[in-house]
DNA sequence: TATACTAATTATAACAATTATAAAGTAAGA
DNA sequence: TCTTACTTTATAATTGTTATAATTAGTATA
């Protein structure tokens, strides 16, 4: 799975003619693998151990190379700085208010949306975005307790 | 229109505790009659006339106040800044990659979205957000020509 | 395989948005 | 009016991100 997805992103990197340093493969398989839609600084603090000269400029550089030939999103929510997530099939997100976890989930039917907003607004339109928040089953029974 | 949403606005400021300064009054009665969908320098700037000694400290806390009482909501998009908006009824906003407009919108039905992803997290649904991208009316010329 | 060219990395500085702090000022109830 | 707790102000600090310039290293080509 990790591996099928690293290789088709290495890949793309060939194909758009970007090229694959270790620094580059070592953040795409971190993002890859990890579960936890890191932050710039959570690529960096998790890959200093493999690249202890590596610069914070470089994970930013990199990422923005990979949003750019569509390999990674990013996420802004209200909290101060961005996370990166793995680009594969479509999916959403939902976010815990009281601890931050963010769970994937999958829902088909938003096209219906975009065209009520392209119809109502005029515009042409290429994607949207959507975030749910709510409490995760860990946080429920202390945020319902009294 | 806006008389009545601001006169809310201060009732809703007076029984949640919250003086009401000038200050708080003045930021209020912008966010309202803007249909910009202001930054906290666009309306530190729109209001230094007016009160030429505010620091941009009181336009960030009262945001964090109004955001608290539920009178605000913030915008995080990707770009540096974030953008406040004052919540009247339910809206979506349809942004402008071309030029950054941002435009309200309004789609009733996304209550089933948030049941759905309840279902398969388990987690406890409060809320959620949603923006569609894309290129308004304005800049579609410039876009498709060749 | 060696060479050369171009792009990527590093280290550092700069920047910009936001928040923290402490002193001075002020809204609102007694 | 007086008092007190909350707000504002001015400023400094913090933090996430980007720009710069020099060094290093991929990759295509011979």
């Amino acid at each position: 799975m990790t591996e099928m997805h690293l290789r088709d992103a290495l890949d793309t990197l060939k194909s758009t003619g970007v090229r694959i340093t270790p620094q580059r493969h070592a953040i795409l398989e971190f993002l890859i693998q990890s579960m936890i839609h890191p932050t710039a600084d959570d690529i960096y603090r998790a890959l200093e151990g493999k690249f202890p000269n590596m610069s914070v400029a470089t994970v930013y550089n990199n990422l923005r190379v990979f949003k750019e030939i569509g390999l990674v999103k990013e996420l802004t929510y209200g909290d101060s700085s961005s996370r990166f997530d793995f680009v594969t099939n479509d999916h959403y997100h939902i976010i815990c208010d009281s601890c931050g976890k963010i769970v994937d989930f999958h829902y088909p039917g938003l096209d219906e949306v975009e065209h009520l907003a392209s119809h109502v607004t005029g515009f042409q339109v290429n994607t949207h975005r959507m975030e749910i928040y709510g409490t995760c089953p860990t946080c429920i029974p202390q945020v319902t307790k009294v």
